[in-house]
DNA sequence: CGCTAACTTGATTAAAATCAATGCAGGTGG
DNA sequence: CCACCTGCATTGATTTTAATCAAGTTAGCG
């Protein structure tokens, strides 16, 4: 409790996944070295081109990271709440960003750059073995992102996405981010999602009951396309 | 030289960039604990809902990586030539495979269990960030191709991957695997690429030599679209 | 309260999947 | 070594899907 008080930057620290289960030793001093920073709505984390050398961890608010294609359009790549990080590819291999990380309300971040988190790596491998287990993860995700774009129609992609983000004894499934970026992050536009929510809801497998809520009436039904 | 007549795992584990510029010592370690399987065309390293424990690296031959949708289609995630490797999410996180691992050809894996590598990992931490720097390699390599099959048409696509097929100094792209695979890699089928590569070669961008060979004559023009 | 961006709806066009038929090549066994 | 067989590849016709273009409509925010 007395630690809390007089180290908030410790409670950044320690609800990310990442660094959760460590030794008290370990987990204080990635404290020590982790700084805070916030950004305002529409501010940016980092951008293309900038030089890549910190990871960031979500403390409060929402952030989107995106790209551009060679034709100027955007895409979706990743959403982070809380908890969620991003910055790592820069770790391990020095490189620029290639996309944009967006806060899309206020936000608050956990910063560690290349240089503090090193020799913490070398120290402690259970630190490293956390991140490689939150990569696993993450590849596994991207993988199955990839293959549902490839394979599924919008239809299904829009049914399979809403049916993963409904909670434990609810079916009402909340939109994290505006249906503009959900119809790229699954690879169509606004007007398709539009037209595939009204025509799901003309079929009664789902109810729009507001702009970011859904509810889900059938999901089993739904995933069958 | 010495060392590989007698050692010829040591030469397997060596070509992997992974353990690559590790120490002699730890290479040894590695080494003792590896061992070699062979596997014949359309045998399979791994299949869906088998436990996944071990690492596989591909000394000799060509894996394909794919996944069965609901649907029933088939969808390859990734294709594994000499020195690439698989199995990896697994070794950080208890979980069943979720997709196939078949040879196309008489191949040769070297095998490296969970049980084998977890305490190697401890051990030395410099594994932990090579593993890591290649697993940050993979996440942008995935993420990128979702990007572009989430809103590239199919041409790009493949102009894409036929540029990114190209070797220094030389103009032909030699295709790793099937049109039938490249279709399902690309997410579209045989009869399109088929039709794309006919229209392509019409435009005079490339010139289609034999089943598996594509001279590019236009990069850049292929590109644009 | 008004402005802007997000969203919706409709009409049209474009892209690619599907269905169907045939051609081709590489590997197998006689 | 040749002929066959099987899976791969091509080509054409058609249908399906979703993008694009064009107007509105709504909603949230200053």
């Amino acid at each position: 409790m007395s630690k809390h008080s007089h180290d908030h930057v410790h409670s950044c620290v320690s609800l990310v996944p990442i660094f959760n289960h460590l030794e008290k030793e370990q987990m204080d001093e990635i404290s020590a070295t982790a700084h805070t920073r916030q950004f305002k709505k529409g501010e940016f984390i980092y951008q293309p081109q900038e030089e890549s050398n910190s990871l960031y961890i979500v403390h409060k608010g929402f952030v989107r990271i995106y790209r551009l294609t060679e034709s100027g359009k955007e895409q979706l790549v990743r959403f982070l709440g809380p908890g969620d990080f991003t910055g790592e590819m820069a770790l391990f291999r020095s490189s620029l960003h290639d996309s944009f990380a967006e806060a899309t309300r206020d936000t608050s971040v956990c910063v560690i750059t290349k240089d503090e988190l090193q020799p913490l790596l070398a120290a402690y491998p259970a630190i490293s073995l956390k991140i490689l287990a939150e990569f696993s993860n993450r590849l596994e995700q991207s993988e199955r992102q990839t293959t549902i774009v490839a394979t599924e129609k919008v239809e299904i992609r829009l049914a399979m996405f809403l049916v993963e983000l409904l909670e434990e004894d609810s079916n009402v499934a909340t939109l994290p981010m505006s249906k503009k970026d959900l119809a790229s992050f699954l690879g169509t536009t606004p007007e398709t999602i539009s037209r595939k929510l009204g025509s799901l809801e003309d079929r009664g497998l789902i109810r729009q009951i507001s702009n970011r809520e859904i509810a889900i009436m059938d999901a089993d039904e739904l995933l069958l396309g």
